[in-house]
This record gives structure tokens, sequence and C-alpha cells, in this order.
DNA sequence: CCCTTTCGATACACAGGTGTATCCGATACA
DNA sequence: TGTATCGGATACACCTGTGTATCGAAAGGG
């Protein structure tokens, strides 16, 4: 039981790759042009194929977006998770710090494709929700990690439990995301970002160098 | 020599009356529906005006757009800067947490359409500069008044100079709104952002209750 | 109070995107 | 390899939004 939408007795490996296609396709578009302002024919058109492809695969552009966003933020989410258990079971917070902020701030496409979907999901309750519980998740992982480094560096009690002291590393990073997304200078984005999270995590926090 | 736009001779009163409508309609039409989805004919449905009317004061609905974003956020300065004058020359920094994120987090729909006005400035340089350029000019003012705030209450050293704590101020505040977007609980963010920023500008930081 | 200027309404022609129905080539299983 | 099924291409009808050109009515100066 999980057909969802009514799903084909038999799913072709063409499919799979026409709608792999149409996903990366997809990204690019909406990544240059935004969301709102892409067409399904645009996509189409980048990925080489016509608009029977598209509707054979998806009923409307907004599940395509939605069906983009949850591959690429489950992998974003993965590399995270693997940043964060890297390293043994008990690691010093600066050392996390620096391997998250890596491979948060990558690619700026991804910003741009990450951002459109939360306007979107601010103004789709069912939307909003699916992405406050991928950020709960995230939040859970990284408060995971933070109250088990508790022992090596003393968090500051400023932010209250590990939840708190997540959500205010959750807060940092959508923070420096948006400046980001205005000036692109991503290596200045996570000097900083890195500069944010360690004055906030460790209490008097020196920065090196 | 300010006509920008060839500017007709006479400035009628009716201009500027349907002009302000145009702009309020504007502003809650995008705020419900998102920029990109919303369509010419709309605002002026909302507005009580037909096509018309639009195009005798507007060439596309990008121009609406930015000029409707420059007066709110030009309004939105000024409460600001008020915000933190208020209160003599020289006063501590909790006070004027409280006044300026009264301030701040006020209206959710304001920030759907500052969000979407992101986007939309991500994906152009002009645009983009026109931002960034509003966006220091508030980071200027914090900084100074947190510089001058030096002598109450110390800031901590670990963002450097005023104008990196002001960046911090301002990466908090686009961080919670972020999360605002999605659970659109004001009141959680709004004390969620005080918190944060007295973390941030207080040394130890002790949260009052 | 008239008369010129301006503003907004109406009508129209056009472009672009959408969704659907149909068809043919590709694919997988026996 | 034959064959039934699936997937993507093509073509068509529809609809929505846009921009412009023209017209009537308000506004404000003289």
């Amino acid at each position: 039981m999980e057909p969802a939408e009514q799903s084909p007795a038999r799913v072709t490996r063409r499919r799979v790759r026409t709608r792999a296609r149409l996903l990366d396709a997809a990204f690019a578009v909406f990544a240059a042009k935004g969301f709102g302002r892409v067409t399904i024919e645009e996509v189409c058109e980048a990925a080489g194929f016509s608009r029977g492809a598209f509707y054979s695969n998806f009923a409307t552009l907004d599940e395509l977006f939605f069906a983009l966003y949850r591959e690429r933020a489950d992998l974003i989410a993965g590399q995270v998770a693997d940043a964060l258990a890297r390293g043994g079971p008990d690691l010093d917070v600066p050392a996390s710090v620096d391997r998250v902020t890596e491979v948060l701030l990558l690619d700026v496409d991804w910003l741009l494709v990450k951002t459109d979907f939360l306007v979107h999901a601010a103004r789709d309750p069912a939307v909003a929700r699916a992405l406050l519980d991928h950020r709960a998740r995230l939040r859970a992982a990284i408060a995971d990690r933070l109250a088990r480094a508790r022992g090596h560096t003393a968090l500051p009690a400023v932010l209250g439990d590990a939840d708190g002291a997540a959500r205010a590393v959750v807060a940092a990073y959508d923070g420096v995301t948006t400046q980001l997304l205005l000036d692109r200078d991503v290596e200045a984005a996570r000097a900083w970002l890195k500069h944010l999270l360690t004055a906030l995590l460790t209490d008097g926090g020196h920065i090196p160098s």
C-alpha cells in the first residue's frame, strides 16, 4: 500500500531516467529564472523532452517542484548528518562547525531554489508543514550532536538546552543565507557563518586567528 | 532635474491617490498570492481600477513591485531608527532590543512581500545592489547605536567591532524571519529574537525571566 | 464658467502557455 | 523473437494575460 497516486504496474527503467533528467533540468531552470517565472515548456526543452514527457511524469509544476526539493533536501540532510557523525561519537564543536559549514554553503543555486521553495511553502500550509518537519529533523540531529559534545566543550547556558542551541544554529544559517543570496560571496558567507556559530556555541567564543 | 521617467508637467492630486491605492492593493495581493503568481488585472481589480489606470502609472509589474518595496521598506527603516533613537543618546542594549524587536516583527504580510522581493533581487544584480544598499544603511544605524551604547553595556569582543555586531543582529533577524514565515507564530518569533539578540549582544547573556 | 490638459475606462488584437487526445516507437516479459 | 503494454511526441482547441489605441470624463488654470 504505497501507490500514492495511481502508479503504473510496471516502473520502466526509461521512466526513471527521464524523470531524473526532468528533475535535473528543472533544478537548473528554477535556479536561473525562479519558480514563479518558469514554464513547463522551458523545463522540458532544457531536459531535451517534449511536454508529453512531463505530463506523463507529473501532474503540475508544483508537483515537480516539490519532488525536486524533497530529493535535494534529503541529499543535503544526509551530507550534514555525515559531517556530524564523522570523527567519532564524541567530538569538539569547532571541528564540527567547520565541516558542517563546508557542506551547507556549497552551492548558491541550491540556496536560490530553497528560498523559492520557502516562499512557496509560506503560502501553502500543507507544504509549510512538510518543510517544518524537515527542519525539525535537521534541528534534532544538530541538537543530538550538541548534547553529546557537551562533555568536550561546554555550551553556554545562554541558549538553554541543546534544542535551543540547535535552533540558534539554524537561525544563524538562515540569516547568513539571506545575505549570501544578495552578494553571492560564498567564501565570505562561510567565514561569517563559522564566526557566528563559534560565537554562539562556545562560551566566551575565542575565534581562531 | 528629477523627472526620472518623463513625468507629466502637472502632478494631479487624483493621480497620487490612485497610485497609492494601487500600491496598497498590490501589497495585499502580493502578500496573499506571491509576486510570481499575481497578474496586473488582479491588482487593478483589488484597487477598484481598470488596467488603464495601471499602465498610466507604471510600465510593468516589476516597476510597481520595486516602488512598493521601497515605500514600505523606508517606512520600516524610519520606525527602526525611531526605536533606536528613542530614550536619549546613550541607552542600554536590552531596552533597545525590546523596542526594535516590536517594530521589526510586526506584520507577517510584510515579511512575505519582503522575502518575495529578496528572491527577486537575488536574480537581478541591479535590484540586488539596491537591496544591499538598503541593508547596509540599516546595519550602519544599528552599528552606530551599538557603538554609542558601549559605555553602558559592554559588548562581547567575540563579534569584533560594532559593525560586526550589527551584522550579527541583522543575521539573527533574517534567521528568525525564515522560521516565522513557516510557523506564523509572531509572538514566539519575537521572544526568540529577543532571546537571540540578548545572547549575542550581552556578554554572558543573562535572559530576563 | 469655460477650455485645455490629463487620467482612467473600454475594446481589440495578439502572444504564450496549458491541458488533452491521439499516435507511433520503444521496452520488457514470455 | 513475438507481442502486449508503456512512454513520449505531435497536434489541436482553449484560455488567460498583455499591451496599445482610442474615447469620454474629470480636474484645475485662467
